[in-house]
DNA sequence: CTCGGCATCCTAT
DNA sequence: CTAACGATAGGATGCCGAG
């Protein structure tokens, strides 16, 4: 088996970095990647959360996923800007169009990251630290921002390398360079190794990816299940033999929530918000013609913890009014009243051929609420997915002023 | 004992 | 002083009860 070569590209600072080359294209003369800023939710709602910072901003300690009111509180000139998906995803198409050139084998891992399969291309690009080189310039020179570009054997390993020092870098973790370059970081930094599990890991006294690599793997399936475990050793020694694909999966689960600007107590007021999110959901399984199973309901207490109940139901359904009143139903069962900071709803359990068998049964009621939904889908197609929600939901805009 | 169903935990962007 | 705190999705894990 002859090695792979693996690229793993990834935008720096992503969602501030588009909303600066946006900016500076329709005339704005600041520069947001110049200045403390980041991409974050409404400053004046508790619950918005910081979602990418310039790098001015991180030398003020402002971190990723930090409420927006303590980074106003380390930074009162923080310039904090509203996320546009609009704009991010179109930026995402150039982006990626521009590294699909390159190789036939590109997988999409999220908005702002794809790895590359670029095995055996040696005879067209002899030096691939030259070729990530020319890639990252050209995406800079042509679309306006930086990447940085790791290369290894694996996508593991070419993840970590994208992850060294930013920003508009190509970095190399080769096997010959794992020890030296990986093993004496964090195992924090390990991809895959999270808050939780470093903290296990500490106690343990693996502190370094380097003392996770030759930690016995026993200890570690004492702490951890088995897959857990040997994902860790294997990772923190650079093993991974995971294939770049390029079809994108079919999604297992549709969900969305909504954390309210003050705590919700009142039943009607978390029906009308179960309707609102029964709507959203049914409205994207229809869009791809499938149905779901099973119905959950999750909503996060005042203090912070969070609960689901979901049940399978003996039909699968894409139908608002059917995903509502289960919601309800296992609201009702769960919810004991408690004051209410987040509720969501998610249908999970994929009924592919669902939708083609639809036709079948001709259930009379069925085919009118069908009929309903199918109005209410062209209605948000033509004026977006606010038109309908507007109307029954307050709670989205509550403390906002001046709107309308 | 295995499997499905369910709740929770963990991780990632 | 500490905790504060999004949305969405996938996978792991543990438990329980049925067969």
């Amino acid at each position: 088996m002859s090695d792979r070569l693996i690229f793993h590209v990834d935008v720096n600072s992503a969602f501030l970095s588009w909303e600066a080359v946006d900016r500076l294209c329709n005339g704005e003369t600041l520069d947001l990647r110049t200045v403390p800023s980041c991409v974050g939710g409404d400053p004046e709602r508790r619950t918005s959360i910081v979602s990418t910072k310039s790098i001015p901003a991180k030398k003020y300690g402002i971190e990723t996923g930090e409420p927006v009111a303590t980074a106003l509180r380390k930074c009162p000139d923080l310039i904090v800007v509203k996320p546009n998906f609009q704009l991010y995803k179109k930026m995402s198409r150039e982006f990626k169009s521009i590294l699909d050139e390159y190789t036939p084998l590109m997988q999409s891992f999220s908005i702002d990251e794809v790895f590359m399969d670029m095995s055996g291309m040696e005879r067209l690009h002899p030096d691939p630290i030259k070729l990530a080189h020319e890639m990252k310039d050209r995406i800079r020179d042509e679309l306006g921002f930086t990447v940085n570009v790791g290369i290894a054997r694996n996508k593991l390993c070419a993840k970590m390398a994208s992850d060294f020092e930013k920003p508009d870098k190509v970095h190399t973790l080769f096997p010959d360079e794992i020890a030296d370059k990986m093993w004496p970081l964090p195992v924090g930094e390990l991809f895959g190794c999270g808050k939780s599990t470093a903290k296990k890991l500490r106690e343990m006294h693996l502190n370094t990816i380097g003392d996770l690599a030759e930690a016995d793997e026993r200890m570690l399936l004492s702490a951890f299940g088995e897959k857990t475990a040997s994902y860790l050793h294997n990772a923190a020694n650079g093993i991974d033999d995971s294939p770049v694909v390029n079809e994108e999966r079919e999604a297992k689960s549709y969900s969305v929530e909504n954390t309210t600007e003050d705590d919700v107590t009142d039943f009607e007021e978390v029906n009308h918000l179960l309707l609102a999110e029964a709507d959203i959901v049914a409205g994207r399984l229809r869009a791809d013609e499938v149905k779901a199973f099973t119905i959950t309901v999750i909503y996060r207490t005042s203090d912070m913890k969070r609960h689901s109940h979901g049940k399978k139901m003996e039909n699968s359904t894409d139908i608002t009014s059917e995903i509502y009143d289960m919601a309800v139903k296992l609201m009702k069962e769960a919810w004991k009243g408690e004051p209410l900071r987040l509720i969501g709803l998610s249908a999970s359990d994929i009924d592919k051929d669902g939708f083609q068998q639809m036709s079948l049964f001709g259930e009379e009621e069925k085919e009118k609420q069908k009929n309903l939904d199918k109005a209410l889908d062209k209605i948000r197609s033509k004026y977006g997915n606010d038109s309908v929600m507007r109307a029954g939901v307050g709670v989205f805009r509550a403390g906002r002023k001046g709107n309308e």
